[in-house]
DNA sequence: GCCAACGTTGGC
DNA sequence: GCCAACGTTGGC
């Protein structure tokens, strides 16, 4: 069992469309070090959904339920999508400024490389995110 | 709205 | 194969 994080722009694809939708395929990797994330992912596999610029917080668990696939919005066979369904909302949603003050959390590359949209997760970081947002 | 970080592109 | 220029992302 593995774990990533994802982010995404709230008003382009929010946590909160993602819950009603049920399921969404992750598109719009173009970036090869996260395609490579994507790549790795697999069924069962966890996953944080983080909102960048206006909340910048963890809003909750998805989980993978389909390995990754050619993208089905271009023909490009270097980009790849997963699905992922949403599992649940985070209590309290984890913000960066709360990542950031985190001994254990300060490594990661959602705070060292910020612009990375796809990233993996080490299983201690995973647990300790979660357990601050519950 | 600015700027830093960093990935990509293209000229040489 | 190097490196400058450029574009994009995202935090502030």
């Amino acid at each position: 069992m593995n774990y990533f994080l994802v982010k995404s722009e709230p008003f382009k694809y929010s946590w909160e469309k993602f819950n009603i939708d049920g399921r969404t395929f992750w598109d719009g990797v173009r970036n090869y070090q996260a395609r490579n994330t994507l790549r790795d992912m697999k069924e069962g596999d966890l996953v944080l959904f983080y909102h960048s610029n206006e909340d910048k917080a963890v809003m909750g668990i998805a989980k993978v339920v389909e390995e990754s696939y050619q993208d089905p919005t271009t023909t490009d066979p270097n980009w790849l999508v997963v699905d992922l369904v949403p599992l649940e909302s985070l209590k309290n949603p984890v913000t960066l400024a709360q990542i950031k003050a985190e001994e254990m959390l300060k490594d990661i590359h959602l705070v060292r490389q910020g612009r990375l949209s796809v990233m993996p997760l080490k299983p201690e970081e995973f647990d300790k995110i979660v357990a601050m947002g519950s």
